[in-house]
DNA sequence: CACTTTTCATTTGTCTGACATTTAAAAGTC
DNA sequence: GACTTTTAAATGTCAGACAAATGAAAAGTG
């Protein structure tokens, strides 16, 4: 492991770097421990601080993790699930938001997504899932339900949808997919006999998924698809068109034009 | 934006989410420049080494750059496709590598995902996508290419497939499941015969997509994930039967008792 | 000897203060 | 006015120090 003192780049980077190389590559194992942060700053010939800051850039991306005391230091993470999981929703929600990605592209990707995922689903999904699907939309149908709890709720649901297809690398991959378009989703307010199309469709896809029948399971999907896009974009044309009848009491602090994307509640750095 | 000086929690840590939520919610919009670090230590009240490993943590995400000089600072970024690319590579790269991810696993979520993508592909592929194909499998034909360059060639042909559906949040979304499967693909030995099925199978693909046909394109997909599997079954199959005959010559330096996952070249955090 | 308590060395977390380097803008010069 | 020089602001880096956590060894105790 070597860096370049000549080299443009910052120190604290080019360490990170080094180290993440080494990792990636296998000369650092899982749970290993690295060198201290001293013997690493002598090893790279500079100060603590900058080793400091490299190890902190590993530590952003669960690289590493660090524990004090004794026999303490920073030891090479295994990259959960759940860790990846939320770097790729953290990730693909500021993809959606800082780049306007139009409503019809994320929710084209999604339900693409979704679709591949439906066949394996139909397949193998154990009863839990099915349980679990069965009692979002039973949550859904709820009156009183607010638009967010809504969103979570058509979250919950497609979750399920989508790890009962048993594979935890497309449950990973899809978390982004599904989980970034919520805050996509909160901007849309939901009327009565909207939600009521969607919980429709809901019970149709958990029908297919119940009975197996991969291709209904696409085809109701796909219909889901449609009422989405149709729903999202008669409430867009309808606020453009400056009668935000339906929409939410808007909050008066807000500096953006748009309808104000709600982030979900994010998770430790 | 407030910190609890008596978490547990490293203060660096609490400062970077405070900054990071404050980005994803809008209260710090693209390009607006954040406050000098001196500043940010006075607001917070820590000192400016704990701001920086802050900062630097958000920079590791990609969710600020830094710019040195007067007028310079650390400024909100927009997370480009790129970036959001290059990140979901890497994650998508440790979580198969260090979770013995078995290699069905992956390829049926890499497949399944393809599949999403080959009708839209189908349908909207400009020119360029097919000669970039068509480019690809006439490499693939070449007979002196390295097993490496025929895994680089392999993926160069399936994300001008995925980026022919022309859909930006899908081709970023598959960028993870196509390229962290490539360390997986290169521990495979190719065979001449075993080359020449995958390429005639890329060029079923690659007709597909020229006469639009989405479901043979999908069939062909689905023809190839099964050729792949098989492919992979028979040489993990020789190797752990002791035969390691059509392996790659070992560097002897290994200390992973199974074939080595050869990496990727990465990129800078 | 077995067990508990204390001490202690190690390591990360944080602070202070300083200097180096980069960079754009202001000031000066022709 | 165009060019050069100076300057100030900001990040990048360094050195040394102390605080806090923590496990292990040492000391004490029955």
């Amino acid at each position: 492991m070597k860096i370049d003192p000549n080299s443009p780049a910052d120190l604290s980077a080019q360490i990170a770097n080094a180290i993440r190389d080494a990792i990636v590559d296998g000369t650092l194992i899982v749970d290993e421990r690295l060198p201290s942060e001293s013997e690493l700053a002598d090893h790279f010939e500079v100060s603590r601080p900058t080793v400091r800051e490299a190890l902190k850039r590993l530590a952003a991306q669960s690289l590493i993790r660090t524990q004090r005391g004794a026999s303490g230091g920073a030891f090479v993470n295994r990259l959960s699930y759940t860790d990846a999981y939320s770097q790729q929703v953290t990730t693909s929600t500021l993809l959606l938001s800082m780049n306007a990605v139009s409503f019809e592209t994320a929710c084209e990707a999604r339900y693409a997504m979704e679709r591949a995922c439906a066949p394996l689903s139909a397949r193998r999904r154990s009863a839990d899932h099915l349980a679990t699907m069965r009692t979002e939309i039973h949550r859904q149908s709820q009156p009183g339900l607010t638009d967010e709890a809504f969103c979570a709720s058509d979250v919950a649901f497609h979750r399920a949808l989508v790890d009962g297809a048993g594979n935890p690398v497309l449950s990973y991959q899809l978390a982004g997919a599904v989980e970034a378009m919520q805050p996509l989703m909160n901007m849309i307010t939901f009327t009565a006999r909207s939600r009521e199309a969607i919980v429709a469709l809901h019970t149709t896809i958990a029908e297919a998924i119940e009975t197996r029948d991969e291709d209904a399971s696409i085809a109701a999907l796909s219909a889901l698809e449609t009422e989405t896009l149709g729903l999202a974009r008669r409430v867009f044309a309808a606020r453009s068109a400056g009668t935000p009848a339906a929409s939410h009491p808007d909050d008066g602090e807000s500096h953006a034009p748009e309808p104000r994307f709600k982030p979900r509640k994010t998770t430790s750095i």
